[in-house]
DNA sequence: AACAGGATGCAA
DNA sequence: TGCATCCTGTTT
């Protein structure tokens, strides 16, 4: 069940989400890459010194969007785990489309699905006119490697799921 | 009020 | 390697 699932640490949930299917109006894909981000014992986390403005979202409760602008150009998507109080959210950042098409990055996710901070940060996912997302019958094959993007602390947590593809 | 930098992507 | 471009958190 998916919103047990999300009750879960990011770690968890960003490697149970490989395969997954991730739809919105019309367009759906195979979720292939994953970064999970966590709070206080995370560096590289929006949530790292607490929650502010922007971040408070990955304090909420789990199963909610939660997007952000970066580079003052491209959205990324993210979903919100682990129960209200605690900072804990997993990062989209790659699909595989029906017709085969690999969208590789946070912001190609975001732009071809039409998700922005605007319209979606906060939306509770799974209800009627949002994200749908649903769980694959098993875990397909994955590796794991450091996160990408991040400079400095953190780089020792392998928190970053990708697809393997034989 | 001003600033530095960012969980990126694309072209060169 | 450089750059587009604006939001965020921090500092003044």
């Amino acid at each position: 069940m998916l919103k047990k699932l999300l009750q879960s640490p990011a770690p968890i949930v960003a490697q149970k989400l490989l395969g997954a299917t991730l739809s919105h109006k019309h367009k759906q894909g195979l979720i292939t890459e994953t970064e999970a981000y966590r709070g206080a014992d995370d560096p590289a986390s929006h949530a790292y010194k607490g929650p502010t403005p922007r971040s408070k979202i990955m304090f909420g409760p789990s199963g909610v969007a939660y997007v952000y602008l970066i580079y003052g150009m491209h959205h990324c998507l993210n979903i919100v785990t682990e129960p209200e109080g605690t900072a804990s959210a997993v990062l989209i950042r790659g699909v595989l489309l029906p017709d085969g098409t690999h969208l590789n990055g946070p912001g190609k996710v975001c732009k071809y699905f039409g998700i922005t901070r605007q319209h979606h940060n906060g939306q509770i996912i799974n209800t009627p006119e949002s994200l749908q997302l649903s769980l694959p019958s098993k875990t397909p094959p994955f590796s794991q490697t450091p996160r990408i993007g991040i400079k400095k602390e953190g780089l020792d947590k392998l928190w970053r799921y990708v697809l393997k593809t034989p």
